[in-house]
DNA sequence: CTGTATCCTTTCAGATACTG
DNA sequence: CAGTATCTGAAAGGATACAG
């Protein structure tokens, strides 16, 4: 392996846990402009893996996602799993019956992506008490 | 076990993956009111997750931090590791020094979680490209 | 070097009303 | 049932200047 870079701590070693995104090595997470900035924004949006974790299990329909997402709005609903569908993460189907019903579920990708996204929330669920109980001036 | 509450499909099912957040089983992730939402909120800010990362080998300095995470502004920097280190996650240590030194690290809670971090990172980081590569109108 | 304070713009997000 | 359109207020975020 040849070394052209300096080695510069965290960004270096981190990254080579993450693997540059382009394939010269030129971009990682860290860097603005990388796309996985992007999709890392998409994930981590307001409702992202909310609606991707609800989704782990089953095929839901729009009322059901609506239902099981505690105070989410149509509208952020509508906008969040669009962005995800135009992710591939998502998937949408139509069925052309009075009255519509149209079903989501995970692509091959968005379940993989769930599996990641699990653990995480599982670590949230369990520790979140203990860290809002210690609200020293707390947002 | 005695299940008081009709089985809703999703919510329940992944209820149990993660577990209710309080004892009582009232609360979890999809309850607008339940305090992991906070959590997750927190991390999944714009700047959480990449700041916890960064984190993860070393103790880095303020200006550290700034220069690793690409495109952060000083105000988010400051706003965002507050934060954290209300949430216990990271700790911050001042050296009173001139010039001053102040270093940041991650708690043992903050370890904890950026191990649930890395393995999404990773996987944003190896199929962003492909995602972004595909925009049929894209944002 | 490590931040704060201020101003300003952009984006987020909810409420409401409406459509096929 | 499954959305869209529009409006409005709140919040996030960035640039700049300044302070200890």
């Amino acid at each position: 392996m040849t070394i052209t870079a300096p080695a510069k701590s965290a960004r270096d070693r981190v990254g080579s846990v993450l693997g540059p995104t382009w394939p010269d090595g030129t971009a990682n997470v860290f860097s603005s402009a990388c796309p996985s900035r992007t999709v890392l924004d998409h994930i981590t949006s307001k409702w992202g893996v909310l609606i991707i974790v609800a989704l782990a299990d089953d095929t839901l329909r729009w009322g059901e996602l609506r239902r099981t997402i505690d105070g989410i709005s149509e509208k952020m609903l509508a906008q969040t799993l669009r962005v995800l569908e135009n992710d591939q993460l998502v998937l949408r189907t139509v069925h052309g019956t009075i009255p519509p019903r149209v079903d989501y579920r995970l692509t091959d990708l968005g379940r993989d992506l769930c599996e990641k996204l699990i653990p995480l929330l599982g670590w949230v669920s369990q520790n979140a008490a203990a860290i809002v109980s210690t609200p020293r001036g707390n947002a």
